[in-house]
DNA sequence: CTGTTAGCGCCTTCAT
DNA sequence: ATGAAGGCGCTAACAG
């Protein structure tokens, strides 16, 4: 079973391969029922597909996107691709994937690559959005989302991260907290932690970083019995004070309940604890987990749909950033 | 800043547009040294960018993979997905990526859409392999992922179900339970879902469906009201059985769980558990769960692998079902 | 080493 | 209502 090509059902039919193009693209007004009819059943029967490539080169466009993920396995983030996904269905875009695997290398890779498929516009997740690749991107065609460059040139969509987390550390402290952590990766300077924290410190008005707890890395990988023992320490050195965590992500707070756990302490009798995103499985909890939820569906619409309208009606503007809302969930866990 | 094409370097450089056309396919052999500098200066200064929709027309072939996911938001899925893109990287595939929200109809949209941009192969994650649009698919194109059809025509890669189901129903009726139920999504015609059901027939030895217990639905909504009720008159009327349950995804899990804690029954003490799926969650929860793990990242880039093969070398054979295989993982919980 | 030319499969005026 | 022909941007012989 050959390939058919417009000539092949062409002569098949007995017409030009012009009507045949009319036909596939819906001009119906330019032939009569009859040869519309046959065109129909020829088409059926041989299972005729117009070439997708020779019809973008006519026609002179590509409705692609290029959606360069920091990493799919990331709960978060495979959301914002649903939302992402959704959005381009409704407008027809198809979206060519590629995911860094938290490999900034990778990621600059696989812009290269997105751009050398001429894609129409870009949806970028980023590893490192302060990359000298970005420099030369156009805010005509392309949409940040989530983490932030310090000077961005791109509109970027991210969620409400410093005010969220100064709300959630104020009710924290309303209940009388003597001391508070900010339990996070590395800071590096990846804006959505940066952003947490100063929604921390503005909270509790620290002026030093002697709350801010990091697992400690090497290299790339976690040290987890340095980070156990730090907490360990934390909680030994509580005297009879009142203390409370907030953890910058779910994985950090899973690490914290680790690490707590081990040394026996459980919340909200030992210690107070709250967290930035919301997962399934923290309803089953007890007493559930106070937490700050993000839409990230949303995240991913929005960038689908500013985009969209930046392809529509092109103009040079400056860099936007849109913050998406969470909402605060108050448990019992502080 | 217009579009360039191959044509504007070439009046540019001075050269033939086949001059430019080999360097930029890297035959510097066909060049003097003179001209390959003088184009790469051009090239580099105008940022040119060959046009790679005339370049797939021209060459007639188009490294693309489609990959028809059945639900993005799925943290299962979402690695499969990362393992299908790290092999299509590897091989220089670019992947087109469609999302079908559990939707078996945007399913088949998706597979048209898929379809009708030519795409050299299909990685299918399907919510209904059964579906008879996959009819008209050819093994020596598509490779399908996870859910496989009863009927199948197309090489399927799948995790080991009804196996390693039944090996962990066996560890818990070495404990000595005197009941064991399995707790699941509506079976539907799901084969992941039936294959572990019959791993758990297998071993138990049941003969009808008393010990199947599964959500409740009205439509797409579940019922958890009626299946916490139903999880309570089970408890309830257990006597001194020991009893045990085994869930069937991690989703189910949580839910089980959740009915327990509503009336106040505690594993292993009241009730043993034991589920397939692990997640990063799991590892915090008290005694630790039994449970089956998968390598999902393993199933995606398989799956790549034998499309790429195929790809490369095809040849019309037997449809194959691969099994990846798991890991039981037994801990105190049951 | 460099240029000419005929396609790749389809779209789109412009005639008929 | 239908057909002929040029063109989309690039590749790949084939000449020179």
């Amino acid at each position: 079973m050959e390939k058919l090509t417009i000539n092949d059902i062409a002569t098949l039919a007995g017409v030009s391969i012009a009507t045949v193009s009319n036909y596939i693209n819906g001009n119906y007004n330019k032939m009569s029922q009859k040869t519309r009819d046959h065109l129909n059943k020829i088409i059926n029967e041989t299972n005729y597909r117009p070439n997708s490539t020779a019809r973008n080169l006519a026609k002179n466009e590509n409705k692609t996107i290029g959606v360069s993920i920091a990493d799919i396995t990331n709960p978060f983030t495979s959301v914002i691709l649903s939302g992402i996904s959704e959005v381009c269905d409704k407008y027809g875009y198809k979206v060519l994937f590629t995911n860094a695997d938290n490999n900034p290398d990778t990621e600059i890779n696989n812009i290269i690559r997105l751009r050398s498929e001429n894609v129409l516009g870009f949806i970028i997740d980023s590893v490192n959005p302060n990359s000298p690749i970005y420099k030369s991107f156009d805010n005509l065609t392309s949409v940040m989302v989530d983490r932030q460059a310090f000077n961005p040139h791109i509109d970027t969509i991210v969620t409400d991260n410093a005010s969220a987390v100064q709300a959630m550390t104020e009710k924290m402290m309303a209940k009388g907290y003597d001391e508070l952590y900010f339990i996070s990766w590395p800071l590096d300077s990846v804006s959505t932690r940066l952003q947490r924290y100063q929604g921390f410190l503005a909270a509790t008005g620290y002026e030093n970083d002697d709350h801010l707890v990091t697992v400690p890395h090497r290299g790339d990988k976690p040290l987890y019995d340095e980070f156990n023992q730090r907490i360990k320490a934390i909680m030994e050195a509580r005297g009879d004070k009142k203390i409370g965590f907030f953890t910058m992500n779910a994985r950090v707070f899973l690490r914290l309940l680790k690490a707590m756990q081990i040394c026996n302490y459980t919340y909200p009798t030992d210690y107070g604890v709250a967290t930035y995103e919301e997962f399934d499985w923290m309803l089953t909890m007890r007493p559930e987990i106070s937490r700050i939820k993000q839409d990230s569906r949303e995240i991913g619409k929005q960038a689908a749909q500013m985009l969209h309208n930046k392809l529509e009606h092109p103009e040079q503007k400056q860099p936007e950033t849109v913050i998406i809302p969470t909402s605060l969930i108050i448990k019992d866990s502080f």
